[in-house]
DNA sequence: GAAAATATATTTACAGTGTAAACTTAACGG
DNA sequence: CCGTTAAGTTTACACTGTAAATATATTTTC
């Protein structure tokens, strides 16, 4: 099962060029048979791992929700902003930026929201996990009954997404450099920390 | 320059059908030979008046935006939220939900990005416009010296496209019933509010 | 190990797409 | 009126996703 037959293991090696192409070419230029020939294969090979394109896409989709979480967890390790939030909203911008095209497409409408796979949908349910404890923690040090918990969550959430989603499709552009660049999301960001850390009871 | 010609005023007819379309069939079901044939031409007569498919979904996309800065116009004068800010999230979120499709034409990929038009850009600019706006005037009565004013109002828009996004691509659910509906965006965006009225001097 | 069964890949074929080119018809300006 | 131009049709083509039939390699079974 480790590398089985005869032309090496293929799925793995669509889903890398798959990846490649998406980058140099954008969107457009995945399609199947450019694929395909990109892995060294006839046209219709691709069809013996994937049921159809959208299939092949919903797992690139899903690995990208898994990328996702490396980088939120990376940045939750190694980044220098003080608040949890804060570090978890630079790795997922920061994956946004990097992964512009994949990006897309794991939030996007290719994907006819029919074919919810089962699998794109939990490893979604996974990167979104950090953030509700991130805020969960900030929500419990000013607010020890955790009123508004889900809808505050909510909120985070609908910021940092907006945020990538809205430089990406370069609707807001911040500066090159990396240090500067982190500084302008923080300050885009913080009014809403200073929101949550300020609430009180309210209905 | 009426109705001059032959089959009553195209352009017109396509792109109102092309809504019909958007709405009923989706993206998928948008191409130029049932967009034709739902006016009832030929299938290749559009092209007497886009010079291509992009830029028929371009100016429709153009359309989205007046549309939307419609609902923010009217939203801002009938609704029953207290901050002005909150009526524009509110006039926005409900364009969203109801023109689902159009919405994501608007702000998606399909629009090769290197096509942007002159047209749609400014369109898209003048719906950002009430949004910048209110912000201002929520900054002026806590901070009369407009710190962070340009970065409070990113924040604001990220907040209100983000959960609009997310909303319409089913990562986050609403209750149905509309008063229901509504106060539940209040609770999500309100700490974002919290947090732009206590604002005080930051770096 | 050979034969049968299965998994993987190729070839061929087809309907549907965007769009270019050549042609036809209606509208308008002199 | 008649020619020029704008608007629409027909035909053609390259490219797409994908089904069907076929071929080859790998695995399983005895």
């Amino acid at each position: 099962m480790k590398s089985p037959y005869h032309h090496g293991n293929l799925k793995e090696a669509l889903l890398i060029e798959a990846e490649k192409i998406l980058v140099n070419e954008g969107m457009k230029g995945l399609t199947l048979r450019a694929l395909a020939k990109a892995a060294g294969v006839s046209a219709t090979a691709p069809y013996n791992h994937f049921n159809n394109k959208d299939a092949l896409l919903e797992a690139l989709a899903t690995e990208g929700f898994i990328q996702l979480r490396k980088y939120i967890d990376e940045s939750l390790r190694s980044s220098s902003a003080e608040l949890k939030a804060e570090r978890i909203a630079l790795g997922y911008i920061n994956y946004a930026l990097e992964h512009r095209q994949l990006f897309r497409l794991m939030f996007g409408n290719e994907l006819s929201q029919m074919t919810a796979s089962t699998e794109r949908e939990t490893a979604g349910r996974l990167s979104f996990e950090p953030i509700q404890h991130a805020v969960g923690e900030a929500l419990q040090q000013t607010n020890p009954h955790q009123l508004n918990h889900h809808a505050t969550t909510q909120g985070a959430w609908s910021l940092v997404h907006g945020l990538a989603t809205l430089i990406i499709d370069d609707k807001i552009d911040l500066p090159a450099e990396p240090a500067l660049r982190q500084a302008e999301i923080l300050k885009v960001i913080r009014p809403f920390s200073l929101g949550v850390y300020s609430q009180t009871e309210t209905s």
